[in-house]
RNA sequence: GGGGUUGUAGCUCAGUCGGUUAGAGUGCCAGCCUGUCACGCUGGAAGUCGCGGGUUCGAGCCCCGUCAGCCCCGCCA
């Protein structure tokens, strides 16, 4: 038997933790201390024993020996294993060998007492290694947050909670909930639905985001609300999206989107020096049509400084069909290009740019023209199509000097976007590793900056193929540009918003907008986005009403606080900084949720029919009945099928007029009737 | 809904052209060890090669299907 399995345990009992173990130094030397914690792991060297003793705030080393330790503790001491939880008592000793790379290095604890307050199965996974595999961590999420990564993760995400609130009170902000549950709204993301007992086929929703909430308390007068609340959207995920996650959400009255701004970015400048970041307030603000241009983004990751440009006019006679067509096709399609500098874009291998070339399919290009200008001069998918003084030119356009590479992407402005603003950051990444010269390396990929900056004046409507009709880009409460307020009418789709996304590092961590705060517009714009009157009133009545009894101009955001936290820490992946998330399948492994419920559940919420009833019918003996009279048979069957279900469990008498004489239980084979 | 990728000992992985008894490191168990701190040394146990089917004299390896993890597209007002 092993022994973590067969030991006794000690009692907390009266034992009093002294210190935390990070703590301890050479100031405590001789100080009597009482520790407690998880041991990381035992040293034993025969008749001396050292221990890593693991709370919260550090390590420290335990030691005790032969010549000095009471035997019976010495035993005690050699049977932990790793992970046992542990009160210890003894004296703070200078080590005779100390260790430099622990903060509690130049001290150890000569043991007096020792209690083992539990033991611990061998992990599961090292808490040590960082290549363990994510299902078997989620698995087994209470021992992968022990983990220093995940403790300081969560450590880090406090502490941004605690900032933040402290931040919105100075500013008299007030926090207010909002219900989880709620109603479910046609636009936007799938919901989760609850259903209801009570009601039956009726849903409760889980909300995608206060939003209507927190417009609802402007109009009740909470000028400036704050609230850090859980959302939750039935989609598919990412890297950076889980299907709840949680929201820094506020809401302010009488204010115009740069005051909304105002205060969203001192908070930013806090929680980045948190990580030793310093960034200077204000934001860069974009024109959402301008980093469509430039960046091919509306989160343009500003750590790289290469721009997309317009290279159709140069192809307006060209023998390359293909760049030619677009030049002919007065606007709608485009030739648009991203420029490479350096000597490491001019000598990417075919195999690098056929890489480029998948990556560009599977945006949804037909391929990926290139111009590269190495050691041996021009190499390009379209040479034979271009003379020198096309080549000029495209240098000259480019503003290509020396060596470097250009892609291009054709199609409509959506298209090629979409295409060179993946490529765009994804080369310079790439190309960022290989360069020599610095400052191109910076140009590519400045991998110290926090680029922060607001991406405004995005488009109020975009028509939906699938839909036919238009729908609301940000949501259907946004206020409309007041410039724009006619394009309404005849022109939806190029109609403005006041609406700002706060972009960092090419990842959305916030989004707001000013609100509709007039009935009339509110109406006019469900109107243009095809929701009738009727659906309006049904859907958002109390809405339309709120907004006719004296709403006040309001607006707000909401920011992601996991993305923002991950963006912090530094790692790539939103669960590495949510304790309990969800798979990329929406699945906790921890509790294998969601999982199926009994089917009584089901019933009381309408979910499944009514169960017919089910009845258990044993053996009938016609105790004084004749042989096989007919009709005495007839009254018993009759009898018997007005037994309630618990007397029909069973063997059931009979007298000479069928009446029942006795039931008792005996078991038998169920009817349905 | 679609595409890519991974799945072999508790863990991290190797496994050649389809061919003998599937290996390594680590962890675990036992023994030894007075200055370790990834302690060291010796020995031992440990496998549903994700699962199901097929091809073959023979499958961890080839084929089909399926499940699960991860990444991406669609989706995410």
């Amino acid at each position: 038997m092993r022994s973590w399995k067969a030991m006794k345990l000690d009692r907390l009992g009266d034992f009093q933790r002294t210190h935390r173990n990070g703590d301890l130094r050479l100031d405590h030397a001789g100080q009597t201390v009482r520790l407690l914690g998880w041991c990381r792991r035992v040293r034993n060297l025969g008749s001396l024993v050292f221990l890593d003793l693991r709370d919260r705030w550090g390590l420290v080393q335990l030691v005790a020996n032969e010549e000095t330790a009471d035997p019976e503790l010495l035993a005690k001491l050699k049977a932990v294993r790793s992970e046992f939880v542990l009160a210890a008592e003894g004296v703070v000793a200078e080590r005779e060998s100390k260790n430099p790379n622990m903060a509690t290095g130049d001290v150890e604890i000569r043991l007096t007492g020792l209690r083992i307050l539990n033991t611990a199965a061998p992990l599961p996974f090292p808490l040590e290694d960082e290549g363990v595999g994510e299902d078997l961590r989620l698995t087994y999420r209470f021992l992968d947050l022990r983990r220093e990564q995940l403790q300081r993760n969560m450590l880090l995400r406090s502490e941004v909670a605690n900032l933040t609130r402290n931040h919105f009170r100075e500013l008299d902000f007030i926090e207010i909930e909002t219900p989880i549950l709620t109603k479910s709204t046609p636009e936007g993301a799938r919901d989760y639905l609850v259903p209801s007992r009570v009601h039956p086929g009726e849903f409760f929703a889980l909300p995608q985001s206060p939003q209507l909430f927190k417009q609802l308390l402007q109009v009740s007068g909470f000028e400036r609300y704050i609230q850090i609340c859980r959302c939750f959207r039935d989609e598919d995920l990412r890297a950076d999206r889980q299907p709840e996650f949680t929201q820094i959400d506020i809401e302010m009255s009488f204010v115009r989107q740069e005051d909304v701004q105002g205060v969203i970015e001192p908070l930013m400048v806090k929680l980045a020096k948190v990580v030793g970041k310093d960034v200077a307030a204000p934001f860069p603000r974009l024109p959402y049509r301008d980093a469509m241009a430039w960046y091919g983004s509306d989160k343009p990751d500003l750590r790289c400084g290469i721009k997309i440009q317009d290279v159709t006019a140069l192809f307006a006679t060209s023998g390359f069909n293909l760049f030619r067509a677009a030049a002919d096709s007065h606007g709608q399609r485009r030739v648009r290009a991203l420029f490479f500098p350096g000597e490491a874009a001019g000598s990417l291998s075919r195999k690098a740019l056929d890489a480029y070339q998948d990556q560009a399919k599977q945006m949804g290009a037909g391929g990926l023209p290139y111009a590269k200008w190495g050691k041996e001069g021009l190499s390009s998918s379209f040479r034979k199509f271009m003379d020198a003084d096309e080549e000029a030119a495209l240098r000259l356009r480019l503003g290509a000097e020396g060596e470097g590479l250009a892609v291009f992407a054709v199609g409509t402005d959506a298209q090629t976007s979409k295409v060179l603003g993946d490529l765009r950051t994804k080369i310079a990444m790439d190309l960022s590793a290989t360069e020599k010269d610095p400052a191109l390396v910076n140009l590519f990929h400045d991998k110290n900056a926090y680029a922060f900056l607001w991406v405004v004046d995005f488009p109020l409507l975009e028509w939906s193929e699938e839909a036919q009709r238009f729908v609301a880009c940000h949501h259907p409460f946004t206020s409309p540009h007041p410039d724009d307020l006619d394009l309404l009418a005849t022109d939806p789709g190029a109609c403005r918003a006041v609406a700002y996304d706060l972009v960092l590092n090419g990842f959305e961590v916030g989004g707001g907008s000013i609100r509709i705060h007039d009935a009339e517009t509110q109406s006019r714009l469900f109107r243009t986005i095809g929701i009738s009157e009727a659906e309006a009133r049904a859907k958002f009545g109390f809405l339309l009403d709120a907004l006719s009894y004296g709403a006040p101009p309001h607006g707000g955001l909401a920011l992601g606080l996991d993305r923002l936290v991950m963006l912090l820490a530094g790692v790539d992946n939103i669960r590495e900084v949510i304790a309990f998330p969800k798979t990329a399948q929406a699945r906790c492994l921890m509790t294998d949720a969601p999982g199926p419920v009994d089917e009584r559940q089901l019933r009381e919420l309408h979910l499944l029919p009514e169960a017919k009833q089910t009845y258990r019918v044993g053996a009938v003996f016609f105790e004084s009945a004749e042989g096989g009279n007919a009709e005495l048979r007839g009254q018993a069957l009759q009898q018997i099928s007005q037994l309630t279900p618990r007397q029909a469990q069973g063997l059931v008498t009979l007298d000479p007029q069928g009446r029942i004489l006795d039931a008792q239980s005996i078991s038998g084979p169920t009817f349905d009737f």
